[in-house]
DNA sequence: CTGTTAGCGCCTTCAC
DNA sequence: GTGAAGGCGCTAACAG
């Protein structure tokens, strides 16, 4: 492997000025760049990041460390991710942590090492410690998705918000008992969306009944188990109110295994869009998340931070979700609604 | 930052000694061990993988290129490869190319500059320049899923022999006429479908007609539009073999929106699962892929490559698919078959 | 506009 | 079992 030494050499000049000429910083005459650039094509030449990382204290790297990579809607953040870092010449690298307390700490300790330039991090759980160290290391972190018990700049969406428009709009449906699947209650947005439940019922006068609500994980399994318990209720509700992708399809395989039909005999929406690509018929009512957009407008606070020319206090981003009506809610309707 | 020399003072060692308590090599006296340790815990001591790398030439890190991160094909890979590496103590940067032969060259040269290795990557297109460069700079690489024209270790699908495999169910099931709805001709896995989907055909005795053989690319959009050209047909297929998840969901799409019922008035099979926890119910007859499978076997390979101790001849690991037959080919079966 | 000097943090090599 | 010396490839700081 060729070095700035056997590139300097070829073209006649110092190490120094080979640099100056791949980072284009400094002074450097047209006629030694000219040189200088067909010697490293001569050579083949390729820098070592390694090197001038360590020299020059920065990594251009980004760590991001997601919960579940499966789920559509964290690849499309990562894809935001990805698109507004390499727009400013910064390369990410991706960590699943399948909301383990332990695999977070492990990938946070090893992007450290690493030498990252600033963290995106969905926090596993309420636990803060993992964000905590990386704020004494003074590398700069925003925190995606889900509020923590922290000063911190966050970027999130208004799950609050999301919920009570989704509820609203079944109780303009004229639905009045109406179940939550819920998530983790170690996870802020599930929390949240409770939270906006229980408003839009508030607002609308219904009482919330205790009965109607189930907490488990962001998974198909627990959206089935949910639904299924829901449905042996003497007194059922009239719609269900999924608060994730996954829990949303748990609870359309559990409705239809017990033979029910969607919206006629249960209405059923959900949180969080999936792709067109995946799906073969978008029939869900949603609140969407802009997932892509989260990615992004996060990425771009981070960089400012790494800039250093940010404010001093923690910055709290929240997006607002996009109430879509489809088939699933019970209306006429499958064309995208402002909410 | 404290360094090891931190590290060292406060021991009252030598740096050397703290490396070797780090790196658990060499011999260092258990008592001098746990005042190393002690002097690491307290000053937080992180250790700099930059400086490790650039002088040991090892980064303990693997590139990962695939070419469509929106599929859960590929992230069910990254999660193969993820685990097979970390199991081995190595960490995976994964990047996306979008089947963009630009973006692949972009990626390998970035990570070559931060010194990964080995590569796992899966060829944008036909063009092999940026493997054939890779091999060049001496890292190893194995590529995953499709085949190139260059000695290089090589772990993928049996893809002809699932085409073979959905062709002749169809034929089984009394099919003549089966529309192949395909990829793009520059992807190795496209073609070998339509390998096996010839000689199914041809097995049975039933002559190829060109007229029912479509080629555009692995999205939906291709899926939809393919389909719809081969609705026009005035002898129309009464079956359709899509060779690709998205393709599939296209099809799907496009025959439902064409009034069609599937399988009775045309019968789909595809090629790759979709996750479960992604879809509300399964029905399609597909050969499924063991994607986890391929990312971790890809993984040992590479590893070992890496380790040196490898036989010197390329290897090609041939997975082999299976066919899971559902509603969508027109058997009343829903539970998986051998294949 | 170009060069010299030094050192980032660590590990390899050799010495004791 | 432990340490001293040196250098991986690069760039910051300072000259000129």
């Amino acid at each position: 492997m060729p070095t700035i030494y056997d590139v300097a050499r070829r073209a006649g000049v110092a190490p120094v000025t080979v640099s100056r000429v791949i980072n284009e910083s400094g002074y450097v005459s047209e006629d030694t760049r000219i040189r200088v650039r067909e010697a490293i094509a001569e050579l083949g030449y390729t820098p070592n990041r390694l090197a001038r990382g360590l020299r020059s204290k920065q990594t251009q790297t980004l760590g991001l460390v997601v919960t579940d990579i499966t789920n559509p809607f964290w690849t499309t953040v990562a894809r935001g991710v990805e698109d507004a870092a390499s727009g400013h010449g910064f390369s990410v690298i991706l960590c699943n942590t399948d909301e383990s307390e332990a695999k977070q700490q492990q990938y946070v300790d090893l992007l450290l090492e690493k030498q990252v330039d600033g963290f995106l991090l969905v926090p596993a759980t309420d636990d803060v410690s993992a964000i905590a160290l990386v704020q004494e290391r003074d590398v700069p972190v925003v925190v995606l998705d889900r509020h923590v018990s922290l000063a911190v700049d966050t970027v999130r969406c208004d799950s609050e918000g999301g919920a009570y428009d989704l509820v609203t709009h079944l109780l303009e449906l004229g639905h009045r008992r109406i179940a939550l699947l819920g998530g983790s209650p170690a996870v802020s947005t599930a929390q949240d969306r409770i939270d906006g439940y229980r408003r839009g019922l508030a607002e609308a006068g219904v009482p919330v009944d205790e009965a109607l609500i189930r907490q488990r994980d962001y998974t198909q399994e627990g959206g089935y188990a949910m639904t299924q318990s829901i449905l042996e209720l003497p007194d059922r509700p009239t719609a269900l109110f999924a608060v994730n992708n996954f829990i949303a399809i748990g609870a359309v395989r559990a409705l239809r295994d017990a033979g029910l039909h969607i919206p006629d005999d249960m209405a059923l929406v959900g949180f969080d869009d999936l792709p067109m690509a995946l799906v073969v018929e978008p029939f869900l009512t949603v609140a969407a998340q802009p997932a892509y957009e989260m990615g992004a407008r996060a990425t771009d606070l981070l960089l400012t931070r790494i800039r250093g020319d940010g404010a001093e206090a923690p910055i709290e981003v929240i997006l607002p979700t996009e109430l879509i009506v489809r088939r699933s809610s019970g209306v006429g309707i499958t064309t995208a609604v402002g909410g």
